[in-house]
DNA sequence: CTCCACTGGGTACGTTGTACGCGGTTGTGG
DNA sequence: CCACAACCGCGTACAACGTACCCAGTGGAG
């Protein structure tokens, strides 16, 4: 088996028996690398970067690394590991998914660069593993595992849609170095000559409504995630009931004062 | 004003005034850069590239687009326009929201490229506007903007979030050029020292049942999408009900013949 | 007719990932 | 104990990238 042949990074062994000691190691690597990601963006994060910041020279990394996207692995890997699922399954699914989901945003917040790396089949990495342990782990006494992979897949998917969008918008607003309102003033005359156009009603009803946003960010992801979790509790078989989920009012009508409909 | 300010791509005009007439345009260079994106991902469409398939320099394609970056965006607006919306809303918000789907779903893995663009703060190129219109029109008269956008993510976010992974599923196995059951037996030692470590019980079962999946990818999509849109009719008032949404069956524990847990 | 804003495009620069090979270091078999 | 092969860090080199700059031609406005 050549070294091409390995099926991914976690099956190359990181350091082979003989030889003299490494200087560095793939973990302060991977550090010094997300360091740098987190500070200017993962394209900032080159090999010539990285070594610089371990005092390496830059192809010295080519000995712990077979090639840059192998350590974005590394990297993405790492990052689950910061996710907090200890002592899940608690027997209250409600509230672990609801930490799971917290801790999942906070880590995309950290590190937002992790929105760019496009996932290649999962690579199975030690902290993946342990969150998809605990993370199914969850719901695994109530449904079988293709209905659990689903509501996963539903769950992870609200969050990181969600996640995404307030990513793109703060970088826009580091990128141009605006503030979130000047930019909105910035880019007026092409909102204002749209909704002057009167071709775009809940578009314009969409960017006056922005204006007086009726919830933090924080509140509307968690908002959002209730919905979510309630979409799930109707999926689930009526033993699951979580303990303290008796938060479900009647909620129908509940406009602003007085909107009138276009 | 200088060049470097107009708000967006879409601000700035295609065609001076005066002088020669220009030989090439903005939608062939976007056009012939789709081409090469579908046929071997984003990152071949390099600026040489794109000018060799239309038969010009390289530099010329600046004439015409400012900087790589915002041809992806006109690229993008491009397939937004994919998406049939026409007719929407119909008044059924269910079959709406289903063409929608399906429709975003197949122009996604018509163009798996999208994935890795990562959208800054909306650009409201013309197509994105006009779907925008029609899919937040759907539910416009039953619920709040805010709720809407809110309803929005989620299903958005469960589109994209499935798609990813088809995608990368795809990417991974033409890649590497094998099979999916090809590249399952070449990780074959991996997974199997995982499995046999007896450590990772849930993602044992995951891989047990992986290898016999029930249901089509395409299956896999409409089921989780079903539960999608029941939970957002939870979320509409009754007046809203759809014509067509009887298919609220009593569904419990519909578990494989007998495979016990560990 | 004259001007000059525009055209297409060639050359060149800085930056990227990484292949290759060097001289020095060290665990191990004879 | 010692020679050797396997490993170390890393300097050099190369191809490909986005794009700044410049130039000679072109055609509508005054």
């Amino acid at each position: 088996m050549t070294d091409a042949e390995y099926v991914n990074i976690w099956m190359r062994p990181e350091r082979p028996a003989r030889g003299p000691k490494p200087t560095y190691s793939r973990a302060q690597i991977t550090e010094a690398a997300i360091r740098i990601a987190d500070a200017e963006g993962l394209e900032a994060a080159t090999m010539r970067r990285i070594a610089a910041e371990i005092g390496a020279g830059a192809m010295s990394l080519y000995r712990y690394v077979p090639s840059r996207d192998n350590l974005v692995e590394l990297m993405t890997d790492r990052l689950q590991g910061e996710i907090d699922v200890a002592g899940m399954p608690s027997g209250d699914w409600r509230t672990d998914l609801t930490r799971y989901a917290d801790g999942l945003r906070a880590m995309w917040l950290r590190h937002p660069w992790i929105a760019t790396v496009q996932r290649s089949l999962p690579s199975f990495g030690p902290n993946q593993l342990l969150l998809i342990e605990r993370l199914m782990g969850v719901l695994d006494a109530f449904v079988s595992i293709d209905e659990n992979l689903g509501l996963m897949a539903m769950l992870n998917g609200y969050i990181e849609g969600t996640v995404r969008e307030e990513i793109s918008s703060a970088k826009e607003v580091r990128r141009s170095g605006l503030s979130e309102s000047e930019w909105m003033a910035r880019s007026y005359p092409y909102v204002d000559r749209l909704v002057k156009s009167g071709e775009y009603p809940i578009f314009t009803k969409i960017v006056m409504e922005a204006r007086h946003p009726h919830l933090s960010r924080d509140d509307q992801f968690r908002y959002g995630l209730q919905r979510v979790l309630d979409c799930i509790a109707a999926a689930l078989p009526s033993t699951a009931e979580s303990p303290m989920s008796a938060h479900r009012e009647g909620r129908k009508e509940q406009d602003g004062p007085g909107r009138a409909r276009s």
